[in-house]
RNA sequence: GCCGGGAUAGCCUAGAGGCGAGGCGAGGGACUGCAGAUCCCUUCCACCCGGGUUCAAAUCCCGGUCCCGGCUCCA
């Protein structure tokens, strides 16, 4: 069955066919690194890491390019606050940002290209539409005569009377008509400035991202994505220059990410409503975070709330407690040499779960739903493992794997299924589990309960069962 | 004005014509020195309102109500 993919083109869910087979280029738009990211900027980055690794894993190659704007007007104002100079400002901030996205576990892109580095393919670009009749040199920079376009508004279905009748773009001196947006900016006094036919200056925001990802991914490419807030101006007009420029279609897929809500509003800079992914990591786990985001469709917007994030974090303790839980019953396994009821039973439920998350992750990448998939496995595993006296190795080893694939997908259990590196600790910690049970066995339950109050301080749990003691590592 | 998204049990989220989903929370029980984890049971007719289509509607259609976003830099 193919992957299905909401397309905001068309407004609806087309069968994912790229174009070139097996093969899948895409390009997210990137930051405006003026500032610390926050949870809006690692929402779209998370989902769309989740949606690149099912792709991988789903078997196809992706070629992933993702821009920095690092020169801009907001780059130049917040410069002039700060006192650093643009170039620093902007080399601190795309810094920051990859820091916390390899917190996040976001995958790194292929190629970040920036905007600095990109001067001569962008000024050819902007040649090619004034050849081609597309672009005017205005008294303050070239302009994009958006009327010479047919297909303006395609994407984000404004029709062009309407955007003059809204007032809302600005005339703009060195312009002919109101909605035509720069592609080259005149510099000012004092304004960064790179040499071009048209003088010194710098790019306007569209045409970096025309340029850059026709650069690595061709003239027509699969999917491109970013926030919904991107889809009008930005990504129209990114539209109208590239196929302006190549004379056919360039993108096929759209896909774009719903807001973060803060009571009711949309968290923005401008709002100040913001919380940074740096302040959340003082308070949740990196895997709480993307789990979070998960939770929810990755078009739908997002409220952001205290309640939601500590929902998250139970979910992720319990999804762990139960990966421990077959961690601890693998000691005690046994090669099947028949099954039960219940080893039926178990097998049918992760078979079912799994066709669940398939259809789940293929159906434009439900991961709300597909997450049941993984609760649906933690239940029955869990169930399973009450029921029997000593489990059977192929079962156990069923979950696992799919615990694997679905974490691979999502982001998730990365330490859980890395190779323990841990010496003789787990030497250690037997040795004291042993102590420990000598102590109860006496009676001596403060200081047992002693050993067990410390061992979680350090991050190790122990549990009493019938069947004696287990440790476990507490991972959230 | 023009585009667009919503309203699902105490809460958060999926679903989208018949099999009523998952988690959290709450209550009870099993286990237990205590704690923790886990399991079992309970949380009564969950789908904004009013019409309609249908053998069948939370899901489709029509009409309301309420909430929200975009149309300006923005992920």
């Amino acid at each position: 069955m193919a992957i299905r993919v909401y397309n905001t083109l068309t407004r609806q869910k087309e069968d994912f066919r790229p174009i070139r087979e097996g093969e899948v280029r895409m390009y997210v738009c990137g930051p405006t690194v003026y500032d610390y990211p926050h949870l809006g900027h690692a929402r779209t980055y998370v989902a769309f890491d989740v949606i690149r690794r099912y792709l991988e894993h789903r078997g196809y190659t992706v070629l992933m390019v993702m821009n920095f704007t690092d020169i801009d007007d907001k780059i130049i104002k917040r410069a002039n606050e700060t006192g650093e100079g643009p170039r620093e400002l902007a080399e601190r901030f795309l810094r920051i940002f990859l820091e916390d996205m390899e917190t996040l576990k976001v995958k790194p892109a292929d190629v970040y290209p920036r905007v600095t580095e990109h001067m001569e393919d962008i000024i050819e670009f902007v040649k090619k539409l004034e050849e081609k009749g597309y672009a005017y040199e205005g008294s303050d920079g070239v302009y994009f005569e958006v009327r010479k376009f047919g297909g303006y508004g395609k994407l984000s279905k404004i029709k062009l009377e309407d955007l003059v009748k809204g007032a809302r773009v600005e005339p703009g001196e060195g312009k002919r008509n109101p909605e035509d947006f720069a592609l080259w900016k005149k510099a000012k006094p004092g304004e960064p400035k790179w040499e071009s036919p048209w003088g010194e200056g710098r790019p306007g925001w569209h045409i970096e991202c025309s340029t850059m990802s026709s650069k690595y991914l061709g003239e027509s490419f699969d999917i491109h994505g970013g926030g919904n807030d991107l889809i009008f101006p930005h990504h129209e007009n990114e539209i109208a220059q590239s196929e302006a420029c190549f004379g056919h279609e360039w993108v096929r897929y759209w896909l774009h990410t719903g807001f973060v809500m803060v009571d009711g509003e949309k968290m923005s800079k401008s709002l100040g409503n913001f919380v940074t992914v740096r302040e959340l990591l003082q308070r949740y786990s990196p895997e709480v975070i993307r789990l979070f985001v998960l939770q929810r469709h990755y078009r739908s917007p997002l409220d952001y709330t205290e309640e939601g994030l500590m929902h998250a974090k139970n979910n992720l303790e319990r999804l762990y407690n139960t990966l421990e839980n077959i961690r601890v019953a693998m000691e005690k396994a046994e090669i099947a040499f028949k099954w039960d009821r219940e080893e039926f039973e178990t097998y049918e439920a992760i078979r079912d779960a799994r066709k669940k998350f398939y259809d789940a992750m293929d159906d434009d990448f439900n991961t709300a739903e597909a997450l049941k998939a993984l609760f649906e496995v933690s239940n029955a595993i869990n169930r399973y493992l009450t029921l029997v006296e000593r489990p059977k190795e192929s079962i156990l080893r069923k979950s696992l794997e799919f615990f694997r694939t679905a974490g691979e997908v999502f982001g998730l259990f990365e330490d859980y299924f890395r190779e323990e590196k841990a010496g003789n600790e787990e030497a250690l910690i037997r040795l004291l589990v042993e102590v420990r049970a000598q102590l109860r066995k006496e009676r001596k339950f403060e200081l047992a309960d002693k050993i067990r109050t410390e061992l979680r301080n350090l991050g190790i749990q122990l549990e009493d069962t019938p069947q004696g003691t287990v440790w476990k590592r507490i991972k959230v």
